[in-house]
DNA sequence: CCTGATATTGCGTGCCACGCACTATATGCG
DNA sequence: CGCATATAGTGCGTGGCACGCAATATCAGG
């Protein structure tokens, strides 16, 4: 996950990826939810300093250039819930694992905003939320040892909507209290 | 919702959006997961009996169309809740709503593995599950009274996760077991 | 039967995703 | 250090799709 892990063509292509799905991201920021069609593949491409051609080896819609941020940040759920002590509750470490990943930097308020506010992205919005759903329910099962059971993916799929449902509440305009509450309000209703 | 509260005009309109949709689902099926791509436009529209462009009046991506069924579907869950007697546990009036619409009749296996499992579609797939939540949080606030909380929705959020997992497992080669006990196995690790 | 409203259709347009073939650049080995 | 090979970037062409617009067909109700 370090770039140091990798050679140079691999950090090349991250670097390329990151620069293609920010611009795309920034783009949109920038047209707003009702000006999404006018954010064009050519001005992507451009923005980021590579053909259109080139997009299209590393995305193949707008949409997924856009919250390829998101769908990264969950994929990383299920690694903070491993890196928790063996043995620490379940609740609590997975409450931690996420304050600590999605607080640490806090989220940028217009992007998130864009994907969760926009219809036509929210397919994709939720499809980059779900990422976290697969390898956070292989870490719970590893955690509580109910391997074959519907328990980790059920749980998996509630935390990962949780998190959904605070971000949304999070962006309701003239909310003041900080994601980590939120977040952990949320969370709370899942572990009862 | 039933026909005879609508005008013959809606119920035209119903049935001509029934029609697209049980069309397009079927080709879907048909070609497989993977021959996606070989479901034009065009053909769905002509076993509809329809034009192409009356086609694009009723759904705006093939994939709104294929999963036109899932979403509708979803959208009931929240009045099947409100359908169950209003001193029942919250916990079991959910299991029983859930359980009575999503097994009478019992789903379509070709229809649900179309959708579930194939990734083109696991946006609108998510998108047609996730349409249950909106309603869902609202019959579960009236329900408990804690209208101005986050339960709600993220109670209705994990419903939904649950529902698509159970789906999911459902759906795993050579599982005997009937959706019914599936659905009830999965929603009881949401009421804990 | 007539009239206004709604549904259906044909046509044209801009854009998009992607296959293919070619070039440029990095990597590893003799 | 050069050379062979693998991998990234690019230009071009194509088929198809979503949708705006305007014309036409169909229907409800007086």
């Amino acid at each position: 996950m370090n770039d140091d892990a990798m050679d140079l063509r691999a950090r090349n292509s991250q670097a390329t990826r990151e620069a293609i799905s920010h611009a795309a991201l920034r783009l949109a920021i920038e047209q707003g939810p009702h000006g999404l069609a006018l954010v064009r593949v050519h001005d992507i491409a451009t923005a980021a300093g590579v053909s259109p051609r080139t997009y299209n080896n590393y995305f193949s819609s707008r949409a997924e250039a856009i919250c390829a941020f998101q769908a990264d940040q969950s994929r990383r759920v299920g690694q903070a819930l491993r890196s928790r002590p063996a043995d620490e509750p379940l609740d609590q470490a997975v409450i931690a694992a996420v304050i600590e990943l999605y607080t640490n930097p806090e989220p940028d308020r217009a992007g998130l905003s864009m994907i969760m506010s926009t219809p036509e992205l929210e397919g994709e919005a939720l499809k980059a939320f779900s990422m976290a759903e697969g390898p956070l329910a292989e870490a719970i099962a590893t955690r509580t040892g109910t391997e074959r059971d519907l328990f980790p993916a059920v749980m998996a799929a509630a935390i990962a909507g949780a998190i959904r449902v605070a971000g949304r509440r999070w962006l309701e305009p003239g909310n003041p209290e900080p994601f980590a509450a939120i977040l952990r309000h949320a969370l709370s209703c899942v572990f009862p």
